[in-house]
DNA sequence: TTGGAAGTTGACATTTTGGTCAGGTTCTTC
DNA sequence: GAAGAACCTGACCAAAATGTCAACTTCCAA
């Protein structure tokens, strides 16, 4: 009876193989385990469980429990700069970063075990990013920045220090996700519905684009 | 030998006795330790290290590692609502806001440790936290956000909703102390200066005051 | 069809760690 | 100065978790 399993394709390619589809499902399994516990908080035994799969079976494909958090930070960061090809120079700023911010929160809300996999490791003090992986997430924010330079100096916006400028689009809008219990409970409700991200998409691009509005 | 120890002034009143001290001592270490590592990622040993007490001596006044836990929760709260004080219905909201995220920011870099184990606390979904607490913060939420909507109603500010205002404030402010692996490689630097958080100040205070001036 | 590669798995060895305890020392009070 | 409270701590223990292994089944190519 060892080895039963649901039909698959006959692996004619490397694609296909049993190994590769297993691969994936751990992976999916403890980017949401990880998400919830932290690295250490983590038993292989809770990802084997999740995914259905024997804990030695989980060893087959990964030898220790870091080799699984590491590969699911490469793949995580696969999609982090996603959000940002909204930011483009041919664009209208006033509609590129609305459409940035929804995007953003969009992303929040329907990934959160990865967006909070992700800030768990950076209060961490992101020690499994490579140093590839970092030059990679500064080339992006350098060229994304020189995007909102180009628009300052076109004159199509005030001259906001562009780099503190994304720095606080992610911050507010990973706030939701990631801090979710905390957010949840300024607002007085148990949790954030989909209303509640529309609402945070607004009041973020009112603020952002136009200020307070204080008289000065 | 046992219980050889530094001078102390001998204990007339219940603050100077020595348990005092050191539960002291313990939670400060502890919130370090907890700030770095989170809740499963602590070892009750290094918490005794870092301060310089055996196991055994942790143990002695405090019996679980989740008390020690919920002992610092409790005693970071205290300090939460600090930055709102700044907050009041008699002042500028130019200047109150402005002089809010100064605080804030201040905080993020001066007690990086503290904030990082309240964001931590938040990712893995506030589970310490007690109904109280929660009680008393969204109250003080609430007060503070009944000053910003007096403002509005003054025609002091453009008509934001106070909340989620408030949300991005701590988003953008927090941001820098939590995550800073992710701001300083973002702006390409090591690590985070003074300097970089005067930076920030800056740039968030007009950006929220003034929004980007983007031309509509 | 057959041989080796890929995959599976229960049981086990090892290490780590939270937590206990008994026997001590030091402090305070009377 | 004596008794009891507060404090200290090395040596343990039991539970839990990581990682190993050897025997097994299934797959695939020639």
């Amino acid at each position: 009876m060892a080895g039963q399993k649901a039909a698959r394709p006959s692996g004619k390619n490397p694609e296909d193989r049993v190994g590769a589809r297993n691969r994936e499902k751990i992976l999916r399994a403890a980017v949401d385990v990880f998400a919830r516990k932290g690295l250490d908080g983590t038993r292989i035994q809770e990802i084997a469980d999740q995914c259905g799969l024997p804990k030695a079976n989980v060893y087959y494909y990964f030898s220790t429990k870091q080799e699984i958090y590491t590969h699911v930070i490469e793949h995580l960061l696969t999609g982090w700069d996603k959000a940002f090809e909204h930011i483009t120079p041919d664009r209208d700023p006033r509609e590129a970063i609305a459409v940035y911010v929804r995007a953003k929160l969009d992303y929040s809300r329907k990934h959160a075990a990865e967006s909070r996999f992700f800030a768990n490791e950076m209060l961490r003090g992101a020690h499994f990013l490579s140093k590839q992986q970092k030059l990679h997430m500064q080339r992006v924010t350098r060229e994304r920045s020189a995007v909102v330079e180009g628009w300052v100096r076109d004159g199509k916006m005030a001259p906001v220090d562009a780099r503190h400028f994304f720095i606080m689009l992610w911050a507010a809008t990973q706030f939701y996700g990631d801090f979710e219990p905390l957010a949840a409970n300024a607002l007085e409700k148990s949790k954030l519905a989909k209303a509640d991200y529309d609402a945070a998409a607004a009041a973020i691009t009112t603020i952002v684009l136009d200020g307070c509005g204080v008289s000065a």
